[in-house]
DNA sequence: TATCACAGTTTACGGCGTACATTTGGCAGG
DNA sequence: CCTGCCAAATGTACGCCGTAAACTGTGATA
């Protein structure tokens, strides 16, 4: 009754992992619209049903995708100050995701089930329980937290190229829209310029809101 | 040389409003993975191909979808109180949106892009700058407003039914992480409840980091 | 040596988006 | 009234997709 030694038609055993390993990289250079059960399974080696005696099903897979990202986050040692607590931690998760657009929709499509990151929510509702919330007003404020996260990993994900910007001061009508074109102006970029960086000072501002502004020292 | 009078095969001409139509009552209704051509061509009892002499193709038709989401939006008179026109500014776009849960996989697959939105834009960047931002702070900070209105409906889409928390709950050790159960339990709702609205409470959250928190009067 | 369990393959089905060629039917010009 | 035109719509076909079902080869065990 030993374990079964391993028997090989190609080059090594097929396992969840290694699927996972590759699925992840065609969705990264390719994006989650080039992943099929197919390609990946032309990437290993094998024959697209393979992959099924490893995953139950296409779904399955993409969970399994979200878990590995989640198992990336590198939990941040636990500091006492509730500002500080939470975005040591918001940063862990968006370092985690950071380079990995296919998140987006992989979480829209399946919802964010990973059991991973339940050790960051409990440290934050601690946190806000710090600062002084109550468990409503932190059940509220962490699922403000989450959101500001999604909505930042979106938006970022689509700012990549063809800048939204650029498309709206070229359709618009600077008399009619004097501020657009005001605002615009006043922040373009070079080309080639990199994008400011969002995150940090955005969940800056989020906590401002949630905690009270940041005395100054 | 008069305009050519409509020809029919089925009980009507076919158009890209009605397409549209039809296209966002089965979005809705079944959600986005239930949407294809030869769906839409079905309800409309036409052959599939049909439909491409009005669309380009299925993307075509999703960001014809979308656009017509933001038609709804019905833009509310401006005041001066930078706070309140945001707020009923951003409003305006939520409830356009609520109700169509299909809007978020599309807005990730195809990016927003609707012009419609530009009067909005303008008027956000109006307000931001009457609340003393510079250009630069109210690029960021329309940014950010537009990251939580995402995300905000991102999760709410998710929190539809089999809620996250109770999954959390039953998953979780209550000994290693006690937060999370002091939290889910103190906001455990009764079965049936409907979930607190999140939105409006948020938005003040995320005004008080932007403007500074509201005075008490 | 015979049997078994299991990794992997083959084949096939129904559904998808859509390219391409064809038919239809109502209108304008004769 | 007829005729020819042409946009609207159709029919057919191709190459993808996820995956159900049946089959095959191989090493371990009895």
């Amino acid at each position: 009754m030993t374990t079964p030694a391993p028997r090989r038609r190609g080059p090594g055993l097929l396992d969840l992992p290694s699927i996972v390993d590759v699925a992840v990289g065609i969705a990264r250079t390719e994006g989650m619209a080039a992943l099929s059960m197919r390609r990946i399974a032309d990437e290993l080696g094998r024959s697209p049903m393979a992959l099924y005696r490893h995953v139950a099903d296409r779904q399955a897979l993409v969970l399994a995708m979200l878990d590995a990202v989640a198992a990336r986050i590198e939990i941040p040692p636990r500091v006492e100050d509730p500002r500080a607590e939470i975005t040591a931690l918001m940063h862990a998760v968006h370092a985690a995701v950071e380079g990995d657009p296919w998140v987006v929709p992989a979480l829209v499509q399946e919802g964010l089930a990973s059991p991973r990151i339940i050790p960051v929510v409990d440290r934050i509702f601690a946190a806000l329980g710090r600062a002084g919330l109550d468990e409503r007003a932190a059940l509220s404020g962490h699922a403000l937290l989450w959101e500001f996260a999604y909505g930042e990993l979106l938006t970022s994900h689509h700012e990549r190229e063809d800048s939204w910007n650029r498309r709206m001061i070229r359709d618009s009508d600077p008399d009619e829209f004097p501020a657009v074109h005001a605002v615009i102006r006043a922040a373009s970029r070079a080309p080639g310029e990199r994008p400011p960086e969002m995150f940090t000072p955005h969940l800056q501002i989020v906590l401002d809101g949630l905690l009270g502004p940041e005395r100054s020292p």
